[in-house]
Parts: structure tokens; C-alpha cells; sequence
DNA sequence: AAATTATCCGAAACCGGTTTTGGTAATTCA
DNA sequence: TGAATTACCAAAACCGGTTTCGGATAATTT
């Protein structure tokens, strides 16, 4: 059933040798054989077994990507098109994915060390750096070669691929105060995650741009999902400072505050500005659509594949980092200021004050269109 | 660097074949020579190359699961979860998860084939099963374990499982039935996909056991987006006929139709109901929240790994089919109905042609209450 | 025409494991 | 006590490829 090179060869009456460096591109084999093998194999339907190769040229031709599925709410959105971007840019070189899932930190770096040792993999590519990331500190030992998407400390020594995340959050935080906003609040992720403090350095650069005096910034961390976002924002907005501005690290918190503003019945954009980041589907879905940047998650796989490639197949491949930009999707969760903070706790505080009668007055306008 | 099984047959002074006996568990190796090597093993961090022991064994040790991501929006909401199930059942096994992504259906067909002549992979999971589904007819011919994702033709051949979609959907019709909707549409996904005829037999067998001339049902195929589902929901409900519940075959259009009725004025759930399927999380932050049928996708992966390991593993196993239940999440987007269908229309009329007086009163409301 | 060089291919070693085979020493049985 | 097992392990074959080595033949050079 299954043809092996040994069959091919008989079939054709040369060495197993011979078919090989025929089919390797030797220059020790005369044109019209290499020819009879290729058509040989073709026909036969002989595709060498990438385990048999392996032993011999010690590589697995698959490179990893280990996700830690309990930061669900982070990874999610982000993964199918990162997945498919690295996965295109290694099948050229007729390199797989193996993807596996650890359930705590400390799984996870055993798989990266077992799935290198055991030779399933010839490389990893690293998401969602850290600080002072334990993942590299294991495969530098090893030295397994990889690459970061995101940055971290001791850039040099590594390939990294990653979206200029201080110049997105610089232009962001501009915007805002351009468009008049002097109380901004930036609701940041995931706190051991690198990508965190290189947002909020963002924010901090453009403000220090503007006018430092001018500006008042809150600064909150590990608002990750909806119902962070929705929480701190609705505490944030009640209190006697409200900002009018947010800068989320996440679009996922970008969307609570959202929800927050319109369950204080005041609408985004106008009387509260919100921006994003990494361009989830559901933002521009969400009422009213969500300013963010869009990232775009297939050209980075894709880039971290290459990147990854090249380091081990070129002897000697120097490492390199790239920074790119993502995109600014001008929507509507953000505007000209309407009021300043002082004028919109007041006016939050009335709303609340008047919420009853505004009910009243809005049953009575159903009503009457009803009948 | 690299530690191999005679580094570890010098340094004890053994044989590799006995150190590869005693590391297999063979019966004629000494209880003591099993706990030196084990000991010596652990020690020099040997650990046996997954290449290597796969050239004897015939087996790569992994399992493939092939995306066709232009699919994107119909498959990216279940992926973590289900990958995270299956990478975590074949774990156990030592086998890891190989994914590799297709630009279209002929490259998806040859990668299937590729990936296990190469003998990359052992077996493959197949989700989102079509009618007559070309991937089974070619795995089939070289005879490779593997595992459906879901149901399709001449079942009994092949391993599979799924959600018993036809009891989900033939529920949710009872349900909108029982709250006394008597005009319902169904809006189908993917034509080609098997789940596809499974959630619309559902349907219809829940009509044909109330009082199939009491009902009036239209039925749409194609609707996988939240835009396809908006874009149909307006028009239906804007015809002489609007049904009063949505069954969607999905959540993203179920909310596309919550989306509808919303910007028709209308309050779902009260005057029109919906109900989706799959329990993707956007359904629980949309307001109302998505009345849906929640899957356990972690599971789904899960069992299908199981599945397959079966297949691999026991000799002679045969294969099996599972079918579970998916969760109601009684939610926001449906309810007892308040018009019927005529009623509904003349409702709908009425409101569109109110909508400006309406607005100038509510635009009144907004400044009396703003002073 | 002889010597040299290229061309091409078979044979064999090798990769790192697994599995079979066979032999020796220690036990058990008659 | 001698024969038959049993327990244990070394040696070798094997898996399906790749790569090295060396030899035969053909083509070139002197």
C-alpha cells in the first residue's frame, strides 16, 4: 500500500541512493534520470516520509505555537488569522504547525522544552510576550530558535516581529486631546504582558507632547474583558472627575465602557470618547461602531513564520526585528469634546436625578405612537 | 549537546537495545536495570526523539485538523475551545495537534493527502462535515483513522460526533410554538455543510408535531454573517407577512436579525422573538442578550480526540458514533408573542410612517431634559 | 594512444530509535 | 546431579530515508 523510496528505486532498477540524490537535486545525477525519477514518483504517487527524513537531517520540518487557553478572552479574537499567517508563510518551505495547549504556566514551559527535545518541533514562535518572558529563558538554553511576537526585554538577542503599539497609543491619545479632551483615563490588559506597559508609555509620550499641566490621566491595568471595562468605566464616569476620553488597551474593555456610557444614557462619541486596539470583529458591529486600530494578525503569523524560517535554514541567519504600524479605523465611538469633566458629572448627575421622568415621558411617547 | 540513547547506553554501559527495552516496559529486562535507566533517563534529560522512534513505529505521533479560513466567520468563534479539547485528549497519548490552513477547497483535499502520505500526521478530525464530503472520499481510499466533527451520508463507517442538532432545533421551534408564534423563518447557514439540513429538519419536524397547517414557515439558506441576517430579518419583517420568531442555524445571524428589529423600532424579544445557535460570546453582551443553544466546544474536541485515539491505537476498534445535547440558554431575544403576524405588519407600517413625528418628540424629550 | 578528468551511479554507512534473535548464567525440576 | 527452564542482556537487523565513498565508464586533454 504505502510505496517507500526502496520501491521506487526497484521500479526504475537504480539504488534507493541514487533516487534520492535524484530527488534531492544532486548535481551527481545525469538529467534523464532525474527526469525517469520525478516521473517515477509522480506516477507511483511516492512522497518521502518528512519522519524518515527527519532522522537523518534532524528536523521535524513543523515549528510550535503553545497557547495557555485559560486567557481565553485575550487570545481569542486574535488567533484564526495569526494561525493562518504563519502557517501559509512555513508551508512554502514544507514546514506544519503543531499547535499545543498547556493548562498553567508551569505545563507550558515543559511542553516547550519537550516538544524541542523531543525533536517534534524545530522551532517556536512566542506570542503574547511577557517580562522578563520564562519561555525564552528555557529555549535560550537549548538555544532553540524563535521568534517574539511583541517585545520584551533584551530585544537584540531575538527575532521579534510587532506592531508599533507607543506610536498607535501616541496617536490615539493626540486625537483626543486634539479633538479638546484634557481628562483622559487608560484602562490597560493583561499587567505581566509586555504590550501593557509599551501602550501606556504611548499615552504618557503624547500627553508629555501636549502639556503636561493641562492634562489629567488616570491609569487602571488587567482590565481584560466586557465586564472589566463595563465596571471600572460606569465607576469611573460616577465618580466626581469623570474622564471624557478612554484609551483601552483592549477593544474587549473598549466595548464595556461603551456599554457603560450608554447604560449611564449618555451616548459614545459625543458626550464620552472611546478608542481601541487590535480591530475585533465585533467592534464594528457594536452601536456606535468602535474607533480602534486594526491589526492585522495575518501578516504578523505570517512575518513571525518568515522571520522563523530563516533562522533555521540560513546558517548564521543574524536575528532582526521589524516594527510595523497598524491602521486607524476612524469610527464613531469618539469625538469633539461636548463638556469638560466638571460639566459631565454634573450633567450625569442630573440624568440620574431626572431618569425617572425621563422614563415617564418616554412611556407616554410610546403610548401615543402606539395608538 | 543533543543527548541520544547511546549517550545514555555508554554512560550506564548497557546496550541501546536494552535501554530502549527498559524504557519501553519490555518483560525481559531486570526490575534494577529498568530503575537505572529510568533514573540515568531523568538525570541527563534524555528523552527519545519523536523522529526517530517514529520510523520503526510508523507513527508521527500527531493528529491533523486542516482550516479553510475564508471561512472565517462561521469557524472562528468555536476554534480555541476546540482545539484546546482535542490537543488536550490526544496529550495523554503523547500526541500533539498538527494545524495547517488551506486557501481553498482542491489545496485543502491534496493537504489532507499530503500530510499523511508524508506521514506528518497519524489521523486527521474533520469538522464542519459537508453532504458528500470530498476530504472522507479521499482519506478513505488510503485508509486513515479518522474523526467527524459533526454528521454527514453513510455514517455508520466512520467515527464521529456531534451535537443532536435536529432535537436543539426541533426545541427551539416547540419553544416558539408553545409561545403561541405561529409564523416563523428559518435562516440557514452554509448550504453545504451537513449541520445545515440537520437544524432545518428540526425545525420542520417540530411544526409537523403541532399542526403543520396552523403554521406558516419560510425557510433561507446561506445566512452565516451578522450582516446576511440583518439584511434578510429587514426584509421580511418590512413584508405583508413578517414572522414573529428567527430560527437561526447561527448566532451571528441571530444577531443580524436582533440587529433588524432593533432598527425597525422594535423591541426584540417583545414584539419579535429570536433564538440562535452555537453560544458564541458576543450573544450574551448583545441587548437583549441571544437566547441560543450553548455548545461545548472544549468537549467537542475532546471526545473527537478520544475518538481518534481509539482508532489509532486498539486494533480492531471499531468505530463509533456520539451524539450529546447542546444547553438552552433561555436568555433576552424571545418570548410569549404580542401580535400575530398581520397585527405585526400593520404595527411595523404604522411605526415607519410615525418615525418622524416620533423623532421630533424625542428630540423634544432630549432638550427639555438637558435644561 | 595514453593519461587525465568528468560524469554517473551503486554500495555502504549513517541517523536514533525499536524489535528480534540468540546466547549465557542462574534457577528450577526430575 | 544433570537436564530443562527461566531471567536477563548483547548483538544485530530493521525502519526509510540521506549522504559519503569509491569505482566504472565516457569524455577530454596531452
Amino acid at each position: 500500500m504505502k510505496i517507500t523510496i526502496q520501491d521506487l528505486a526497484d521500479h526504475l532498477g537504480i539504488s534507493k541512493g541514487t533516487v534520492s540524490r535524484a530527488l534531492r537535486g544532486y548535481a551527481d545525477v545525469s538529467a534523464s534520470t532525474v527526469e525517469r525519477v520525478q516521473q517515477a514518483a509522480k506516477e507511483l504517487g511516492y512522497q518521502p516520509s518528512a519522519v524518515a527524513q527527519g532522522i537523518k537531517t534532524g528536523l521535524a520540518r513543523s515549528v510550535g505555537l503553545i497557547l495557555l487557553p485559560k486567557s481565553r478572552a485575550a487570545s481569542r479574537p486574535f488567533l484564526m488569522q495569526f494561525i493562518n499567517g504563519i502557517s501559509t508563510s512555513i508551508a512554502k518551505h514544507g514546514y506544519t504547525l503543531t499547535v499545543a495547549t498547556a493548562q498553567s504556566d508551569a505545563e507550558m514551559l515543559e511542553l516547550h522544552r519537550d516538544l524541542f527535545v523531543q525533536r517534534k518541533v524545530d522551532g517556536f514562535i512566542l506570542p503574547r510576550t511577557m517580562h522578563n518572558d520564562p519561555r525564552i529563558q528555557i529555549l535560550d538554553q537549548l538555544k532553540v530558535p524563535l521568534v517574539l511576537y511583541g517585545q520584551t526585554e533584551n530585544l537584540t538577542q531575538y527575532s521579534w516581529f510587532d506592531i508599533n503599539q507607543v506610536e498607535c497609543f501616541r496617536r490615539a491619545t493626540t486625537r483626543l486631546l486634539d479633538f479638546g479632551h484634557r481628562h483622559l483615563a487608560f484602562l490597560g490588559g493583561d499587567a505581566p504582558l509586555f504590550y501593557n506597559s509599551l501602550r501606556r508609555k504611548g499615552v504618557e509620550f503624547s500627553i508629555r507632547e501636549f502639556d503636561q499641566e493641562e492634562v489629567q490621566l488616570q491609569v487602571f491595568e488587567n482590565i481584560t474583558t466586557v465586564a472589566d471595562g463595563l465596571e471600572c468605566a460606569l465607576r469611573l464616569l460616577q465618580s466626581s472627575q469623570p474622564p471624557t476620553g478612554f484609551l483601552c488597551a483592549l477593544d474587549l474593555s473598549a466595548l464595556g465602557v461603551i456599554r457603560a456610557i450608554k447604560q449611564l444614557e449618555l451616548i459614545p462619541g459625543e458626550h464620552v470618547s472611546v478608542i481601541g486596539y487590535e480591530g475585533i470583529p465585533e467592534g464594528e458591529f457594536s452601536e456606535p461602531s468602535l474607533t480602534t486600530f486594526e491589526v492585522d494578525q495575518y501578516e504578523a503569523g505570517f512575518q513571525c513564520g518568515v522571520k522563523l524560517m530563516q533562522l533555521i535554514h540560513e546558517k548564521g541567519a543574524k536575528v532582526t526585528g521589524t516594527l510595523t504600524m497598524a491602521a486607524l479605523l476612524e469610527r464613531g465611538s469618539d469625538g469633539p469634546v461636548r463638556f469638560n469633566s466638571s460639566e459631565l458629572a454634573t450633567f450625569i448627575r442630573n440624568r440620574k436625578r431626572l431618569l425617572s421622568s425621563h422614563e415617564k415621558l418616554h412611556r407616554m411617547t410610546e403610548k401615543s405612537l402606539r395608538n
